[in-house]
DNA sequence: TATTGTTATACTCTATAACTATA
DNA sequence: TATAGTTATAGAGTATAACAATA
């Protein structure tokens, strides 16, 4: 993660770096917030022994007991080998079960363990007390309004 | 870079998968629309022989000649070490030069060739269309807000 | 044939330590 | 000593191909 530097983001730096055409460009902005938050949830997630991607599957897991890796990985929008070290890694900690669905053999039900509804409750609380912070500056609405506009983009392509 | 399944922001998707979590959750929405986007680019900059990353290296030496590499991985927010790639790939395309600075010879002055000039307007102009098509649903009004608010969230960490 | 989970693999981005040459 | 650029390296995250078990 990196340190910030405030005030980078007008016209020119302390140095006289001028990012004029930099400034439109949405991804741009978008790598930096991601590269901030996504530093600032490895520390907030550390205590759980959780990084940002096993904190996803956990919620969607204890949100959607019963669920299949596979739809695992569409709701997390990843592909599938890369979710079998993430489920693994939840499956270690005892936070989470693969279990056998009898009727389909392929597949497994994912269910939370009792340990892994309580890490849940307080990463879900620390996730969610960082992103006050970190949005303190951001009023309700304008965040809708963030949240929307993200959702735009992810789903123009 | 992933395909996408519309409406799966909504509370629940044709499955049934629930995010309601999930959707509070900024990271979250960040990282879609950051992976969304970062495969949009490499698609759109294919043609000129950039990534996002060597790009910025591009805009950043063609808006501000003469810079040193040590002030344009600051401006990058990225490691010197990673940008030493950055800079040869540029340089190996014959699309910026490194030049020793007489004053002190440790520092390169960086400097686009008139083909780095040329390819800088055609990518430049690309990638604007790209994120005019990605934005459209987006007014202008909250284009600055999303900005502002990705900025401020850059600075808090 | 198709799907679920898996293995192997490769590529990109990021981060740190340690080197060299200059200052 | 300190700084600019570099090398080597390691760790994440992501993507594709191919396999075994099952449907």
């Amino acid at each position: 993660m990196r340190k910030s530097s405030p005030k980078q983001a007008m016209q020119q730096d302390a140095r006289g770096i001028s990012d004029a055409t930099l400034r439109q460009f949405m991804g741009y902005h978008l790598k930096r917030a991601f590269n901030t938050i996504q530093g600032d949830l490895t520390r907030v997630l550390k205590p759980f022994e959780l990084r940002m991607l096993t904190y996803t599957a956990l919620v969607l897991i204890v949100d959607n007991p019963g669920l299949s890796q596979s739809q695992l990985a569409d709701a997390m929008d990843i592909e599938r080998p890369n979710l079998v070290v993430i489920v693994d890694e939840l499956e270690q900690n005892e936070l989470i079960m693969r279990e056998r669905v009898p009727t389909d053999r392929r597949t497994y039900a994912l269910n939370a363990t009792l340990a892994g509804r309580q890490v849940y409750e307080r990463a879900v609380a620390a996730v969610q007390a960082h992103e006050e912070r970190l949005l303190a500056d951001v009023d309700p609405q304008t965040r809708k309004l963030l949240i929307t506009a993200l959702n735009s983009i992810r789903n123009e392509a």
